[in-house]
RNA sequence: GCCCCCAUCGUCUAGAGGCCUAGGACGCCACCCUUUCAAGGUGGAGAUCAGGGGUUCGAAUCCCCUUGGGGGUACCA
């Protein structure tokens, strides 16, 4: 049995992307699975548009993901670990001129003097005879004579290699066997630009060679470049992976998911308060299927479950009500101490961003879980929750006060009562049972809904009409803090409400 | 334009010739639970399996065509 060697090989030219993030999902699935070897290489030949930032973007993101490799740079900007090393093509460089060097050598490349203007010219005239762009390989016959005088002439060469002739076939874990016809392939492509510095399609292959990679796991965008790879492959000596093409992720107009019109940033889900367990188990879903009925599965249930065979070749539009459903169902399978841990940094930010008045201690925070916990989306709505007991003042809509079915008298009236007979419970026993049975005889007495004074008190204490169970929330704000937001929820309505 | 890929409820999917009068999940609707909101439970609407031809005793499943959608066509990755 072989030793799967696979890779995920971002380009830090932006954030963490979700579609990169299933990508590497599914090459760690593969890997772990099958036992193999799974290894994160960094493809920044693209120097203009690639940052540090980025890479720190995409490292953390993966990290924070649980998705972590066996060999590659840890940490962005740092060196990498593992036999392969470097992991970071820039650092490669040398490799690429070596490579490029034996092709050259073989004439299986050439050096190309076409100037950008010359280039388009020619896609221009086979535009207008409507014919399908392609290098005319004005180069490609170049005698030794005719390269050494426009070098002489100071223009730089790029290299191009020289595609033939026939089909190129091969069979896609995925997809089955897929052709090609060499002719189609556009020309000879460019694989060194005229500065000496190495395209993808070239390191991709050099790379994939040099660290034995055995199974090439991609996104379906790359099908139509993988002729040009094998073409690479075959030319460097080098034996062909296998290629597995994984459907796309949609936007809602199924066209592949873009920036313009989803959130694709990883950053920006977890920002929202969305657990790596439920991204994970979404993305797994998102062109994979167990072939169960199972939904809810953790990461080491779909190591053991994942067959790369399995996967569907349709695209797959991106589901966000799904993906906060199965949040709830992982936000609601978290151990305790593990959910506060989680749900500090959102309740910090709500600090940060003057939306509360203080942070509340972590013991606060664990005895709300059993109300909040089945009413969190995202652990970013935690403030929109339970954000009115961490204020000092709060404010309350008057016109919100006062009961559908109850007018400002009543409502006054009611929460008078209510908040004599809380008071009366007093201080040591104020607790969720203790609280309800004299306030529900206190409606019965007045022939008022339960669900309206109930109301009226909630709204008084919280600001809001959706909240977490009543006396639950009474309890949590304290008995001192209760009888004050009554209060000034009864003088708010003096001289009646406008509504 | 050319090349390649794809096609089951709105969405994610089960389905590898008879088990399918097509199953599950999200979402939606109703009911139950209930102090609100959730969560949970029960039930429902929702797919002539894109269309048309074949093959076969039998096709969502195999083949062909059409249509539709997507991806690729760079000295980007």
């Amino acid at each position: 049995m072989t030793h799967h060697r696979v890779r995920i090989a971002p380009s830090p030219t932006g954030p963490l992307h979700i579609g990169t993030a299933r990508t590497a999902l599914f090459n760690y699935l593969y890997a772990r699975h099958t036992g193999g070897t799974y290894v994160l290489r960094l493809e920044d030949t693209d120097q203009a548009r690639s940052s540090i930032e980025f890479e720190r973007d995409i490292l953390d993101g993966l990290h924070w993901l649980g998705l972590g490799w066996d060999e590659g740079p840890e940490v962005a900007g740092e060196a990498a670990r593992g036999p392969f090393a470097p992991y970071r093509q820039m650092l490669r460089l040398p490799l690429y001129a070596e490579a490029a060097e034996r092709l050259l050598a073989a004439d299986a490349a050439y050096p190309c003097y076409c100037t950008p203007e010359e280039l388009s010219a020619d896609r221009a005239a086979q535009e207008a005879a409507r014919l399908p762009p392609r290098y005319v390989g004005r180069c490609a016959g170049l005698t030794t004579e005719e390269r050494a005088a426009r070098s002489a002439d100071g223009r730089a060469g790029a290299l191009r290699f020289r595609v033939g002739k026939g089909v190129v076939a091969f069979d896609d874990v995925v997809r089955g066997r897929v052709e090609f016809d060499v002719a189609n392939l556009g020309g000879d492509f460019v694989i060194v630009r005229g500065d000496g510095s190495p395209l993808y399609h070239f390191t991709v292959v050099v790379d994939d060679a040099a660290m034995e990679i055995t199974d090439v796991i991609r996104g379906e965008d790359h099908l139509s470049n993988t002729p040009k790879h094998i073409l690479l492959f075959r030319a460097l000596g080098h034996p062909e992976p296998r290629f597995a093409h994984l459907p796309l992720i949609l936007n809602p107009d199924r066209t592949k998911m873009s920036k313009r019109k989803s959130q694709t940033a990883v950053s920006d889900y977890i920002e929202e308060g969305f657990v790596r367990e439920a991204l994970v188990n979404y993305l797994a879903l998102l062109g994979w299927a167990t072939g169960t009925e199972e939904e809810v599965l953790s990461i080491d249930e779909i190591v053991e479950r994942f067959e790369l065979d399995q996967v569907h070749k349709g695209g797959a539009v991106f589901d966000r009500g799904r993906l906060e459903w199965l949040n709830g169902q992982w936000i609601r399978r978290l151990d305790p101490d593990d959910l506060v841990d989680r749900l500090r940094p959102f309740v910090a930010a709500e600090l940060a961003a003057g939306r509360i008045d203080w942070m509340p201690p972590d013991d606060e925070l664990r005895s709300l879980l059993p109300v909040i916990g089945e009413r969190l989306p995202t652990l970013g709505a935690i403030g929109d929750l339970v954000g009115f007991l961490w204020v000092r003042d709060l404010v309350i809509e008057p016109a919100l006060l006062v009961p559908k079915r109850w007018d400002a008298v009543t409502t006054k009236q009611g929460l008078a009562s209510a908040r004599l007979v809380i008071a009366e419970t007093g201080p040591v026993s104020f607790e969720a049972e203790e609280l309800e049975p004299p306030l529900r005889a206190l409606a019965e007495e007045h022939a008022w809904k339960v669900g309206d004074l109930f109301m009226a008190i909630r709204v008084a204490v919280t600001g809001r009409t959706a909240t977490p169970p009543l006396f639950d929330t009474l309890v949590a704000l304290g008995l001192e803090r209760t009888l004050e937001r009554l209060d000034r929820a009864i003088a708010a309505l003096e001289g009646g409400v406008e509504r």
